[in-house]
DNA sequence: CATAAACATGAAGACTTATTCATGTGATAG
DNA sequence: CTATCACATGAATAAGTCTTCATGTTTATG
C-alpha cells in the first residue's frame, strides 16, 4: 500500500470546487432542473416559473454561463440557454436521489 | 404535457444548496477524498497530508461537521474523522468521472 | 425613427466565507 | 500535578457572494 494522497489533482480540485460553488444555490439549482426537463429555455419562461426578478436571474444566468454550466444562443428578440453539459445533471441527480439533503 | 416546474421541493434545495455549498471547496473535497480512501483519520493525519495549518483544518471540519458531511469519535488524546455518509463520496466520483472539471 | 420587449450590466449595501493568530480545552505521560 | 500533545474556538480582517435598483443594449414593431 502506497501513502495517503489526495487522488485528485490540484488543477482539477479547483476546477470543481469553482463549478460547484456555482451549483450549490437553490435558485441555481432550480435552473438546471429546468432545463433538464426542456432542453432550451428564455429568461421570461424561466422568469415565470421561478417567480424571481429579471435582473436577479440574469445575475445568475451570467454567473452560470461564465462557469461554463450554461451557454446561450439568441433567436430574435429571446436568447436561449440551454446546459452545455448534462455531466452536470448528474449531480443534481444525485440530490435528488439522495436523502439526506 | 403538464406546466413546466421545478421538480425538487424548495427545502430540498436549500438543504442540498446548503451542503453543497461545503463540499464546494478544495480543501474539503480533498478531505472527502482522503475518508473515502481511509474510513476514518485523525486531523493530525489529514494535517500531514494536506499541509495546512492546524487551525485552518480544523475549522473546516468544524464547518463539515455542522453540515452533517462528517462526525467524530474520540480515541484517547485523538479524534477520528468519519463521512457520515458515502453517498457524498457519489459526488467526488462524478467530479473525478467528468472531464469538465 | 420612436417605442417597447427582452435581456444584460454596474454600482452599492448587506451578508457570508476564508484565513490567520492567539488562546482555550481535554487527555495522557512523566 | 504540570507539561505536552491533539484539537477546538474566537476575534479580526480580507475577500467573495447575494440582491436590489437604476440604467444600458439589442432586436423587432408600428
Amino acid at each position: 500500500m502506497g501513502t495517503l494522497h489526495v487522488r485528485v489533482e490540484q488543477k482539477k480540485l479547483e476546477r470543481a470546487a469553482y463549478v460547484l460553488k456555482c451549483v450549490a444555490h437553490p435558485v441555481r439549482i432550480s435552473i438546471i432542473d429546468l432545463l433538464e426537463q426542456q432542453q432550451r429555455l428564455t429568461v421570461t419562461e424561466m422568469q415565470h416559473v421561478l417567480a424571481i426578478e429579471q435582473s436577479l436571474l440574469s445575475h445568475h444566468l451570467t454567473n452560470m454561463r461564465d462557469k461554463g454550466i450554461v451557454d446561450t444562443q439568441r433567436v430574435g428578440k429571446n436568447i436561449h440557454y440551454y446546459l452545455t453539459d448534462t455531466t452536470i445533471t448528474n449531480i443534481i441527480n444525485c440530490i435528488n436521489g439522495c436523502n439526506r439533503f
